[in-house]
DNA sequence: CCCATGACTAATT
DNA sequence: AAATTAGCCATGG
């Protein structure tokens, strides 16, 4: 524990099904780091597809998916299937109704 | 300890 | 409004 990873996979699991949350949101979210959207990024990026951690409900603070795997799991398309098979509509890579569709804890 | 990398963001141009 | 620049943070070599 007290890992930086381990603090972004246990919030990022508190995501319900149908919701998304953002990167910029997860670093406030732990506190202090505020701005440490990128170190989320990698965190994810580090966490083994299997996991019990829903990545895919993380995007961009824009509305935008933002990245998936390293194009190994299938990239964004795969998580645009996802979500998409989780209710979340998506048009254009862009979350339709983002605000609303944005998970707040 | 310094440098480089990356699933980011906000501010400028 | 789209494209660029700059800032920020954890991790690995």
């Amino acid at each position: 524990m007290g890992t930086f990873d381990e603090a972004v996979y246990r919030l990022v699991r508190r995501v319900p099904r149908g919701r998304v949350t953002t990167y910029g949101d997860v670093a406030r979210a732990l506190g202090r780091r505020g701005r440490a959207a990128r170190a989320v990024g990698q965190a994810l990026l580090r966490n083994s597809a299997g996991s019990p951690v829903p990545c895919h409900r993380v995007v961009r603070a824009d509305g935008t998916l933002g990245g998936y795997g390293g194009g190994f799991s299938g990239g964004p398309r795969r998580k645009q299937a996802l979500l998409e098979g989780e209710g979340v509509r998506i048009r254009d890579g862009v979350i339709v109704g983002f605000g609303a569709a944005r998970w707040r804890g």
